[in-house]
RNA sequence: GGCCCAGUGGCUCAGUUGGUUAGAGCGCCGCCCUGUCACGGCGGAGGUCGUGAGUUCGAGUCUCAUCUGGGUCGCCA
């Protein structure tokens, strides 16, 4: 019989390998793609590209099993040469090709020039051909920074005792209720998509204390506006027994300053390639919704149009006003009001027309909304009633809190928007490898 | 969905008050160049100007409709 041990031995040279000086006058094998090709007459470079980065090889007439007019563009293939130091070349190294070995060849030439540092190309276009933009080295280093903040989430959550959960995306009913869900039919039955992990996560805060998700949820909004997506990758928690909801806003806090941290560690590359400066999460502000509007409202000469809410207009504002003020990159703005947040949000018991709730503003962009939830069964079931709704498709989630909750809270972060803000991009979909708006289905 | 803006070679754009063969850069193809890294130089192919109708002697350009895309608002992460 014939096993697999898990081992598996490469005829290949590893990136540290070509860097390093083990190699050095030494015959090696690269694999990649070839990014771009610069003929120079006799000799020409050929620029491989590989998940590391690009490599540079050097093609010398006469000296290589194929001609240069049989190498294109997106072309895979496994080339054998000598390694060499060379101070002119990127890293200063390079390979003198003698073989190549061609493991696919294109059939059309690229429709984008994906080799150019930077792609000088529409957003539709970028969308349009998505796997082939994002062959791009600046487009694939947004999402190497978007890795590294889910795993900064998952780890710094991990550290801090949660328990990574996943939650069903189908269902009956949707968690917050509204027009934005999207609906089909399942097996003749009516059922949506999750637009949201919350009734979930509350439920199983009576089982972990402390969970964690992420995953996609699904909003039918039917807008079109640079930073909204129908379908986004949520970054929830929700914690058990905390003092105050403002433990929940420290908690991120702490995630923010873990996974700057992470970054500045392990994507030095990607920084460097995208210009990225990280912004300060030492400390963050907190201030009181109606405060917020009324400095921003007063700094800038912005007349408060709608008391219960911020609009996008403000939320800008009042990210500048931070920053100007404080040099404050985000801002935590507490207290909204109770009837812009869903019912299981709880009411400050000091002034019931405000809940103990937060919305994190990055640079201006509504990033994060959390708060504290009712925990206490009649408390909720009375606000429930006062708002008029009904307990039916909810029984299980009402149920949970029959039976006994711990004080808990907790939030949900929308990573492209969080993405988007740290790369300074102007547009959502700049941050989703694949966006679903209200006219984009594919790819 | 409401309102505003835009559709010109594979990509990004220019195109004068409507005027005769619709231009450029990048990419592609061919040739030249030993050190490029946005390489450079010479030459070439490639466009029924989103679609349909209309005004006009004549429409890429003006009008209407339609489709597609972008922005914005309610809402939200």
């Amino acid at each position: 019989m014939e096993f697999l041990d898990g081992k598996w031995e490469k005829q290949t040279n590893t990136w540290e390998e070509l860097l390093g000086n083990s190699f050095l006058g030494h015959e090696a094998v690269v694999e990649g793609a070839v990014h771009s090709i610069r003929d120079m007459g006799d000799v020409a470079f050929l620029i491989l590209r590989r998940r590391e980065g690009l490599f540079q090889t050097v093609y010398e007439n006469g000296r290589v099993n194929l001609p240069l007019s049989e190498l294109k563009e997106g072309m895979c293939l496994r080339a054998r040469g000598t390694l060499c130091e060379e101070k002119r070349a990127p890293h200063e190294r390079e390979l003198h090709l003698q073989e190549i070995e061609e493991l696919s060849r294109p059939a059309e030439p690229m429709p984008l020039a994906v080799d150019k540092w930077k792609l000088d190309t529409s957003l539709e276009a970028k969308l349009n051909f998505r796997p082939i933009a994002l062959r791009n080295v600046r487009e694939r280093a947004k999402f190497r920074i978007q890795e590294g903040l889910v795993r900064a989430f998952r780890d710094y959550l991990y550290s801090r005792g949660f328990t990574e959960i996943h939650t069903p995306k189908i269902g009956a009913r949707g968690a917050e209720g509204g027009a934005n869900l999207f609906k089909f039919s399942y097996f003749h039955k009516p059922a949506v998509l999750a637009q949201s992990p919350q009734f979930y996560k509350q439920m199983m805060v009576g089982v972990f204390d402390r969970v964690f998700e992420t995953g996609p949820v699904f909003r039918a909004e039917k807008h079109n506006t640079k930073r909204h997506l129908n379908e986004y990758t949520s970054l929830d928690f929700e914690m058990g027994y905390i003092d105050s909801f403002r433990e929940i806003m420290a908690m991120e806090t702490g995630f923010l300053q873990y996974a700057m941290e992470l970054l500045n560690k392990e994507y030095g590359q990607e920084l460097s390639i995208l210009k990225i400066e990280l912004p300060k999460t030492d400390r963050i502000p907190q201030v009181r919704f109606d405060e917020a509007k009324k400095l921003a409202a007063e700094k800038y000469g912005r007349k408060i149009r709608n008391p219960y809410d911020l609009e996008p207009e403000e939320e800008a504002l009042i990210g500048r006003y931070f920053k100007e003020e404080y040099g404050a990159d985000f801002v935590f703005v507490t207290h909204y009001p109770s009837k812009k947040r869903p019912f299981y949000a709880m009411d400050d018991p000091e002034d019931p027309k405000f809940t103990l709730s937060f919305d994190l503003l990055f640079h201006g962009l509504e990033v994060t909304t959390g708060g504290q939830r009712i925990h206490d069964y009649p408390a909720l079931m009375a606000k429930l009633e006062a708002r008029g709704m009904e307990e039916e498709g909810m029984e299980q989630y009402l149920d949970t809190f029959k039976h006994g909750m711990p004080p808990h809270g907790g939030l949900g972060i929308g990573l492209e928007r969080l993405t988007m803000q740290l790369l300074g991009e102007d547009n959502v979909r700049e941050a989703c490898l694949f966006p679903r708006d209200m006219s984009r289905l594919e790819p």
